[in-house]
RNA sequence: GGCUCUGUAGCUCAACUGGAUAGAGCAUCGCACUACGGAUGCGAAGGUUAGGGGUUCGAAUCCCUUCAGAGUCACCA
């Protein structure tokens, strides 16, 4: 909270015990950012108090405005609009807290490191038998952005994913690599990994699907096949569990070339067939415990109707795993993995809601308390103009393929503004990936992310209004500001306190100083979205300002130190903000 | 059918978690400016917050209800 508001809060109270020898709730205690319409900064809303007051609105909030402007140095004045106590600061306050941001440089609004509680995210988690698509990048880019916030907030943040590398999906592409592939390798064709065993789930699928037409769904023969290398794989033969590796390494090796184009990564890896059998044990010492039942036919099923949620099975009658089974093992591996994990927070798609809710709850019965703890960070489905993405219904937009198309258009983009001339040939490959993907994951996750959203691959791409490219382009400027100011080191800037600071630079320097507040706020809720806003807001703010306030040329110098220090506070802000949204900023575009 | 989520300007999104006249961007129209980086700034127009009822000083926000959309309720993953 910034200093203001929590003097201003305690002020209220006690002003409120002294002058109408009542207490209310901290709770009732509401202080809010003053409109621009009106002349101040924060305002209080006085209607909590006037029960205690027995007065009106008006008469209330003057006797509170009185106090205040008596008892604190920072309140200069007050203004009473309604039932609204609007109240103006000094701007040697301002100018202390500006002060104070900018002697911390780029640490401004950072957390010491590790000084909360050691939390897991897991993010991405693909099947292993297609490529990442463009609901992928929503995921990777939101756990990712979550992670970096969270570590801002102080946490100590364990990045992790479990790779779904077991299962009938896998098997397919196996099948129909053997029938189909004659050897092909990623080598051979040219194909990335990824894309490559892609290519034989879709083989499968259509053979299958001629197949189907003969012999019906369940006794398709290549179906039939897939079945028997599952089998083969369950029992250790030594040749399909090659082969399993080989074509996994493939995938992984696509992947992680996409991941690092990206910019995420992670601090460990759960693969589920080192995990899968675990779970059952932990169903089993369940079963023993008393928290779970067994039914006639042998099956294992926890019942959760008290707490609204269904009986849900564990364990089917002949001893094997269902989806959660394997989920509670890797759950509990983590805790024993990091016994000093807080919790666990699941970036995974919205259609998965219930799915964590009983995992919760299971967690908790098998006497992990952390489970109440652990959220899942649910976000919605990513939309095209023309349909829903599905990735069964062919209309995938694949991840690498966005990601080219960016850096194209970025490319695309300059040439058109001709702005190149200025960039050295070898440094633009990596401005067009900085100024591209911050376009693009800028896009994704100014969003709430519970929201499903509309990708408009065109409107994607725009660099003018609330987008990446006009923030890095507000950014570069004020960096080349402060270079031709010959400030090397802002931080060792300092304003006089007799500054005089105009109302829109008031404004637009509270914005920035919230940047802390903003990034705790968005740890709390897991919401990149409320921090995209604030650098746009800060962006906003600070272009408009810059139109018609000089800098460097103004000509008072203390002012135009203030003024320095406001477009270095800016910058930085921005820069630290975006940087947790995983967007690089250029210093030339 | 039960449960959950969503519905805000033509379009894409906000609204400090119950506060003032619901704000931005895109698109449309107009204005400024040869610039400390114009990939700019300013303005106009655009709204019964899906509809109805309720709670209170005050509702996009909370409750009830109707409508529309999505998801889920698998011995699939």
């Amino acid at each position: 909270m910034l200093r203001i508001d929590q003097i201003l809060s305690d002020a209220v109270l006690s002003g409120c015990t002294e002058l109408f020898g009542a207490s209310p709730d901290p709770s009732q205690v509401s202080i809010q950012l003053t409109r621009p319409e009106f002349e101040g900064e924060r305002t209080v809303i006085v209607f909590p108090f006037t029960r205690l007051s027995k007065k009106n609105p008006e008469d209330t909030g003057k006797t509170i405005g009185e106090y205040l402007v008596a008892n604190l140095e920072e309140i200069t004045s007050f203004q009473i609009v309604k039932g609204f106590l609007n109240l103006s600061i000094s701007d040697s306050y301002w100018i202390s807290e500006l002060n104070e941001a900018v002697s911390a440089g780029g640490l401004f609004g950072l957390q010491p490191a590790k000084s909360k509680p050691q939390v897991m995210v897991e993010y991405s988690s693909p099947n292993t038998n297609k490529p990442l698509h463009l609901g992928h990048l929503r995921n990777n880019f939101l756990g990712y952005s979550v992670s970096e916030i969270l570590k801002a907030a102080g946490h100590d943040v364990v990045k992790v994913q479990i790779i779904n590398d077991r299962g009938i999906h896998i098997c397919k592409s196996m099948v129909a690599w053997l029938k189909f592939g004659k050897g092909e390798t990623p080598e051979s064709s040219g194909l990335k990994g990824d894309k490559l065993v892609g290519k034989y789930y879709v083989a499968f699928d259509k053979a299958y699907k001629a197949e189907v037409v003969e012999h019906g769904e369940d006794d398709a023969p290549i179906l039939l096949e897939a079945r028997e290398i599952l089998h083969k794989w369950e029992s250790g033969d030594e040749e399909v569990r090659a082969l399993w590796d080989q074509m996994n390494g493939w995938v992984y090796a696509g992947f992680e070339s996409t991941y690092k184009e990206m910019g995420v990564d992670f601090d460990k890896l759960y693969y589920e067939s080192d995990t899968y059998l675990i779970g059952k044990s932990q169903v089993e010492k369940g079963l023993a415990s008393g928290v779970f039942s067994q039914r006639e036919d042998g099956s294992i099923w926890v019942d959760l109707t008290d707490k609204g949620l269904d009986e849900k099975l564990l364990l089917r009658k002949d001893g094997t795993a269902v989806y959660i089974t394997q989920d509670i093992g890797t759950a509990i591996l983590r805790f024993e993995d990091y016994p000093s994990l807080d919790r666990q927070v699941y970036t995974v798609g919205n259609e998965q809601e219930y799915h964590f809710k009983v995992l919760f709850e299971i967690l908790g019965k098998l006497g992990f308390e952390q489970g109440e703890r652990c959220h899942h960070l649910s976000y919605g489905m990513v939309e095209l103009p023309d349909g829903k993405m599905k990735s069964r219904e062919g209309t995938v937009v694949d991840a690498d393929d966005i990601l080219a198309e960016m850096r194209e258009t970025a490319e695309a983009v300059a040439i058109e503004a001709g702005k190149l001339d200025s960039i050295p040939e070898e440094d633009r490959p990596e401005l067009f990936k900085q100024v591209g993907y911050g376009a693009l994951k800028y896009f994704l996750l100014r969003v709430d992310p519970k929201k499903s959203m509309m990708f408009d691959p065109k409107g994607s791409i725009d660099f003018i209004g609330n987008t990446g490219p006009y923030i890095q382009f507000n950014y570069v400027r004020s960096r080349s500001v402060l270079r031709n100011a010959g400030i090397e080191r802002a931080r060792y800037l300092i304003v006089e306190s007799s500054v005089e600071l105009d109302q829109t630079e008031k404004r637009l320097l509270m914005t920035a100083l919230s940047l802390p507040d903003i990034i705790e706020e968005s740890a709390r809720l897991y919401d990149p979205s409320i921090l995209a806003n604030l650098c746009y807001e800060i962006t906003k703010s600070y272009s408009s300002w810059y139109q018609d306030h000089p800098i460097l040329k103004e000509e008072n110098e203390d002012l135009r130190m203030a003024r320095l220090a406001i477009c270095s506070l800016c910058s930085s802000s921005v820069k630290t903000g975006m940087s947790l949204l995983g967007v690089n900023m250029p210093e030339r575009m």
